[in-house]
DNA sequence: CTTGATGCAAAAATTTTGCAATTAA
DNA sequence: TTAATTGCAAAATTTTTGCATCAAG
């Protein structure tokens, strides 16, 4: 795995997103501001596992991961991604980035690059229409071989 | 889970696909047989607790099914996909059907059609040289409500 | 015969759950 | 005060592995 540069953004959103949990009648405890500190400064998508590791220090317990992660994914904050390999990746909505967007992802040391592009819009719509599906969306992710594992 | 018709191709591959694993000096197997034969009368992803189930009756064992999965992915003969569950499903790649191909599936019934329609070629492209990446991939599937599901 | 494959059972890995104790509101 | 949350341990899943036996080539 590459190092990389996780610039905090401008603003913080964990007020927002504090304000959105207190409002379910959640409650704003330590484990969960450490999560959502912790995908906040790390702008792409975490297993369960790194996220533990990462929060060592802390000592959050992986169950109380698992549970607020789902309970995250129920609230719209987090949004869950698969690439390759099975295991529930997790990264933070925030209001600079959209919810939707795509990865382009290293198959050699996993880095992760976040897209622009998105499938067209119109081609969806067709593939809805034809098929009489609605409320269609997807899942698009790209891998490849990064620049720096090019040379190895 | 909806029923779907599984018409058998005009021409069984098995054949073929028997004369590669011999190639690679592996054995035709009752167990093997009867998986590849799964495969190919049902065209679509399936789950290895799926491959299991529908295997009852010649009592193949889950572990079997498990190595032969990987087996068969690794000779290029099936395909895995990942959707929304983190199940890995897994699909024969056939000469009728390429083996390039996306999946429009309802998030209610599972119900899977095969999509013709590719993310654009130069788009991708784009994508990789903005990125410096090579030999890029993608996976990309469609999710929405199939048209029976709309009327419950 | 020889080597690869199978079934079975055990082990490993992953995810969920029950519950008593804790803590935010 | 009280309702949500946590940590811990146990349970439930899912996937992999060791090994003696079996069978395809």
């Amino acid at each position: 795995m590459k190092t990389c540069h996780h610039p905090r953004p401008e603003v913080s959103e964990l007020p927002e997103l504090t304000r959105r949990l207190r409002e379910q009648s959640r409650k704003i405890t330590g484990p969960r501001q450490a999560i959502l500190d912790l995908l906040q400064a790390h702008p792409h998508p975490m297993t369960n596992k790194e996220i533990h590791a990462a929060l060592a220090g802390e000592g959050c317990d992986l169950a109380t991961i698992y549970r607020s992660m789902h309970l995250l994914v129920r609230m719209g904050m987090v949004k869950r991604y698969y690439f390759a390999d099975r295991v529930a990746r997790f990264e933070l909505v925030t209001q600079n980035r959209s919810g939707h967007h795509h990865h382009l992802v290293c198959t050699q040391c996993a880095e992760v690059v976040e897209i622009e592009e998105c499938f067209p819009t119109e081609l969806e719509k067709k593939i809805a229409e034809r098929n009489g599906f609605k409320n269609i969306t997807h899942s698009l992710e790209f891998f490849g071989l990064c620049p720096a594992c090019q040379t190895d």
